[in-house]
Order: structure tokens, then C-alpha cells, then sequence
DNA sequence: TATTGTTATACTCTATAACTATA
DNA sequence: TATAGTTATAGAGTATAACAATA
């Protein structure tokens, strides 16, 4: 890659401004549903399988504390359970709710609102570009992405 | 565009959480510096022509308040001049200096680095379109970018 | 002694509101 | 009365460290 010698046009810089303004407009859109964004990602994580809560702070790249307070919050609005268990009590399963897969899916439909005002100013090819590229580096970097939505709509995980 | 019916693909959410990574890892190299990555907006925006403060601030995207702080940091590494106007005595136009300039210069190379870690994952071309859809994107939502560098940005790919 | 989850705490970033000094 | 900048403060988001129960 050629010098660019201007911060603001750097990927770094871009990123992180675009990042700010997304999630900020994704939390607003997400507050009369009870959630932030961050919840999202645990309850499509949980959404294939349970998972113990370091395997999910692992999985969606937050220190253990931080998932403490989300999984109370979303437990207070019934988006899941933890449940203990019996092999090794010091551990809790945590489960999705029928109502946190609602949840989930609603939230998509709150992010695909958003997305569309952010590619407002984009052709469909760059639009289908930009998230195929971005998807590919949120991976590569070890971010949480769920499995690709074979065809480009449903999201079929083998369900439990 | 199709739905996704998935938060962790939606652009919204991969760039809030690619934000965050590129922002804490561009942090992370300039503190020797003793800089942050906003404070070097404001050189960019500065390198220019001297600005007052409350347009500094719309043209940064934050409140007056935080450009105060900036400011302050920044006047204290010797990066900037804040000089009374004689015209309007409540107004300050805030300059930049040779070494803030210099340090414009070691943060934009900086940035780079960084870049160079995201784009890892990606081919030439992907990397050069990411660059330019961002951009597009980032000037559409009215964020700070500079102009374009003449004679050092491109030549990369076989652009469309 | 190590590990799971929890609590307490602190730090960063950003915004709002009240204040000052000019106008 | 309005405006430029400042201060004080509060909120969200994240991280570290100490702690309890269990292994």
C-alpha cells in the first residue's frame, strides 16, 4: 500500500470515526428494544449453542466483568438463563430464550436500517463489496462474525 | 441489498467493533508520541489554515468542550498555538506549529502501520477498494477527511 | 493451588449544562 | 441578550484486581 500520509484518510482513522457514528445510530434504534449493541452479539452467539461465560467473553472479545453485566441485563428482560452445572458447579450454562432469539431478529432488522443509511451514498456493487471486504477483516482480526447465510438471507445454523 | 438477518454481519456492528480494534491499536503506537488519535484530526484540519475553536469543533465532529481538552494537550506538546483575536477578543484562532506539524507527519505514518495489519488479510485491489469506499462513505456522513494526497495515493489497482 | 464467575474500582471518551468574558 | 470559550459533571464502555465458591 502506497504512503498516504494523512491520518484521517487512513483505515485506522476511518474505521474508528465510521465505528463511532454506526454504533451510536445502532444504539439508538436498539434502546426501545431494552438492548445495546453489544448484547446483540451475545445472543447470536448463544444462538447456535449454549456456551459457559468465559467461552463467550472469548467469543465476543470482552473481558469476563463485561459479561457479567450483560448477561444480567439480558437475563432481566428474559433473553436467556444461566443455568449451573451439575458436573462442575462452578460454572453456568448460558442458554437463549425463545424470547432472545425474537430479540436477535429483531435487532437484525434494526442494523439492516442502519446499514442502509451508511450506504446511502454507495452504488449496490461497492455496498456488496464493502461487506464482503469488512467481513473478511473482522475475521482475519478475530472479531465475532457468525456463519455466512448461505444464499444471502436466512440465518440456518444446524438448530438446536 | 438482502437481507442479513445477522447483527454481527451488518456493517453497523463490524465497524463499531473494527473501529474499536483500530482505534485502541492506533492509541497504542501513538501515546509515545503523546498523542490520541482525535488529537490528530485536529492537526490535519489545522495543517491548512488556522481555525477558531468552535469551527474546529464542528469540523472534528465533537462538542466545543472536548476540543478545549485537545487543545490543551496539544498546546502543551507544542503542537498548536492558541492566539487572542484582536478583531473579536472572545475568539482564539488556534495554529498550528512546525512541530505540529511533524507530528501530523510521524502519526500519519503511524496510521499506516496499522492499516497494514487490517488490510493483512486482503488482496491489493480489496485493500485500495476498502480505502476508497470508506472514504466515500466517511465524507457522506459529514466526517472530517482531508483532501486527497496529490501525487501519493494511488496506482495500486486497475481501479473500475 | 487453579479456575469460574463476581464485585469493586478506575480510566477513557464523549456530552450537557452552567459559568466567564467579551460582544 | 447572544456568542466564544471554559469548567464541572455525568454517562456509557471497557479493563484490572481482589474475592467467593468450587474444583
Amino acid at each position: 500500500m502506497e504512503p498516504q500520509e494523512s491520518v484521517t484518510r487512513s483505515l485506522a482513522f476511518l474505521l474508528g470515526k465510521l465505528g463511532q457514528t454506526a454504533t451510536s445510530r445502532f444504539a439508538d434504534r436498539l434502546a426501545p428494544l431494552g438492548l445495546r449493541p453489544r448484547h446483540c452479539a451475545v445472543l447470536e452467539l448463544l444462538s447456535p449453542a449454549p456456551l459457559g461465560q468465559l467461552a463467550l467473553a472469548q467469543a465476543v472479545g470482552v473481558t469476563p466483568s463485561v459479561v457479567v453485566d450483560m448477561l444480567d441485563e439480558l437475563e432481566a428482560v428474559g433473553a436467556l438463563r444461566r443455568v449451573r452445572d451439575s458436573a462442575d458447579r462452578r460454572r453456568q450454562i448460558v442458554e437463549i430464550t425463545d424470547d432472545g432469539r425474537a430479540l436477535a431478529l429483531s435487532a437484525a432488522r434494526l442494523a439492516e436500517q442502519v446499514d442502509a443509511e451508511l450506504l446511502d451514498a454507495l452504488d449496490p456493487a461497492q455496498a456488496t463489496a464493502l461487506r464482503e471486504i469488512l467481513v473478511r477483516v473482522a475475521t482475519a482480526q478475530g472479531l465475532p462474525v457468525t456463519q455466512a447465510a448461505p444464499g444471502g438471507g436466512r440465518t440456518a445454523a444446524p438448530s438446536g
